[in-house]
DNA sequence: CTTTAAGCGAGACGGTACGTCTTGTCTTGGC
DNA sequence: GCCAAGACAAGACGTACCGTCTCGCTTAAAG
């Protein structure tokens, strides 16, 4: 949908495109931004935009993915250490910024658009929950987080939590927010101590 | 907006427009249902759902409660058990059900229509996590959640992974998911050894 | 296709088409007159012309038409006055009036667009072909025109010559034109005095 | 415009461009012919169409008149003899035939094109006129058509009536029609029986 | 022979208009 | 007096072609 290394005339057009779009969603929000805008915005024909996306939400995508890449994890050997940095800069991220808003819309439109989903999925959270699962893989090997979890909810008991908040916008989003919960998720994560490694259920005696 | 009790002439308009959403919702999804096509669906005019709602959303929002209800959560005295059975329950109803996909699609709708997002909140959410907090409230009076934790994190910490799974669709629902989220939420929300541990009215009598 | 006596909300917006339609064409002409351009001409919505017109060949007919009826025949008794008299008119208004222009866009369209012919036949030539043929007849009464004479060729005989003329633009229309018309036809046209008033398609002695 | 002999790299381009038009005239019509679709079809370059045409019009009328030459008049002393030929012939050539088709569009599309109009004149139209008039000048000489009579308009009275059905499509052309038009056209031309008249080489002898 | 300029196919590009769709408001006519 | 039916202004949709513009790749000539 969106190979951006194809063999395309003018350069020119397509950074002017995602530029476009940029600012066009940061000016008046993704729901009002359209094609025929960013064509406009652009000083481009529409098919110029059909030609390489197939939706607004493609070039958006685009737009936000050019001038925002996936961070690996530090590993500084304290899962702990490492989480709560991570937390901390995803909870900003989320604080409201217009990307924020984005995003969100993103996740609406993936819902009626496979293509979209795919590429969301594969070019923005896919490497990104993968960069995790490799930290908590780590992790595990570190003997941090117990070895019987499975790590694709492990993530999701890292962000689950940051999603619920985001998206139902109950509460604000602040460093403090991070830091409980990273210490929950370190609570929930960390090796039971005691006991068969076998997948207990649950352990629940775990002061003497 | 939706004050459904208004004096109105004919509850028949009414209910069909509810039947007609809630039909239109489920044959061609959220995302292809209009004002217009549920108008013709109910053999309304438009102008008659204009008058009591102020958008898709409100109309779909409207027929999903008709057909919903939130639930009390159950209390048993041993959080675990009830956790176990409400996660359960919340993830057969996620598990792909046409239903969950509309409310996917509605809660994240009210991303740019706060009217909507209040109502949402009101009506549907809001009672259901309260119902929540209402139920750790108790566990904590009972020394089975950390007496220093913020239940408003909690709550998130419980549901904010299905709902990370629920929005991405990155993996199934199935009753294993429940339990390992469970698991882990009740190793987040114990109270840890040395603090807190105020009172333990009831003995976390799993094994004897 | 473009009835306009329909159930029509609003007299205004029918107005103001034909309005805006009559004025785009005799500004720009026909060629580059759009739908799009007529109707923000007539600060009206483009579904609302499609609603009442198929093309815009069906506008600018009903345009013409509202400001442009088909005449009668005058008729004196005598065939030559009368033809001289309309010979003349018709001239006049095919000598490159505006209109002229646009008629000859319209037989174009209706080329490839048959409910656009319908309607330019029904409505803007019929009539004119049938008082033409109504004349004839009583001329043919009156004894001023060939009995045996097929009267939809007589017709074409009055006005072909001009049709030529006029799409190949060979030569100007003035008054001496439509005059040397006239006469060539009311020689053509009157009956031979002598001999049998049988058919008499063609001496046929093509060899001596 | 379109100087067919112009130093070229390949003739394979140029026929394939005109084939390809006269094959799509001939599927799709006039109308629906794009200079996109001979392109496609010829596999062609648009430019390389651009290069040596201006228009689609001037295409196909290059397409046209390859398939089509200008036929010079018989002559066989009596006029009346070689119209009847030559208008049957031209009814013929016009009864619906899909060239005729083609024709009508180029005519019509001339109105708006000065160019094609240029063209179409020179190389179609003008030559087939100016034979016609060759004719009456012949048939002038002896005493044939009225030696009065502007033949520019006597071109017009023969072939007028044609154009006129074969334009506005009102009736079929068969050669009773042909025969019609040959009968008026003659009692329009010949000599009164008052004036002129100053040779009479051959008698019309239609009555004994 | 080379070289080199042009022709060539392919199709991207900036545009314009198309005809359709849906939105939220307004109007009519029947019940 | 209410309300279905649907007209209305607005404006985005995705498509079709326009005529111009690169891109490399043949070719056929001039050196």
């Amino acid at each position: 949908m969106n190979s951006p290394d194809q063999r395309r005339r003018s350069d020119r057009a397509h950074t002017a495109i995602l530029t476009a779009a940029a600012e066009s969603v940061s000016e008046i929000g993704y729901a009002k931004t359209t094609i025929e805008g960013i064509a406009a915005r652009a000083g481009v024909g529409k098919q110029t935009i059909y030609r390489w996306w197939s939706s607004k939400g493609a070039v958006v995508l685009d737009a936000l993915l050019t001038e925002h890449t996936v961070d690996e994890w530090p590993d500084t050997g304290e899962l702990e250490t490492d989480l709560r940095l991570v937390l901390r800069a995803t909870a900003a991220e989320f604080a409201d910024a217009p990307i924020s808003a984005t995003f969100r819309a993103l996740l609406l439109d993936m819902q009626h658009d496979p293509a979209l989903r795919e590429s969301v999925m594969t070019r923005m959270l896919g490497p990104q929950l993968e960069a995790t699962k490799r930290r908590l893989v780590s992790a595990q090997k570190g003997g941090q987080v117990d070895a019987d979890l499975d790590l694709d909810v492990a993530v999701e008991v890292l962000f689950g939590p940051i999603y619920h908040r985001w998206i139902l916008q109950t509460h604000p989003f602040d460093q403090t927010y991070a830091d409980a919960i990273t210490d929950l998720a370190i609570r929930a994560l960390r090796p039971t101590g005691k006991a068969g490694r076998r997948r207990r259920t649950t352990p629940d005696r775990r002061t003497p």
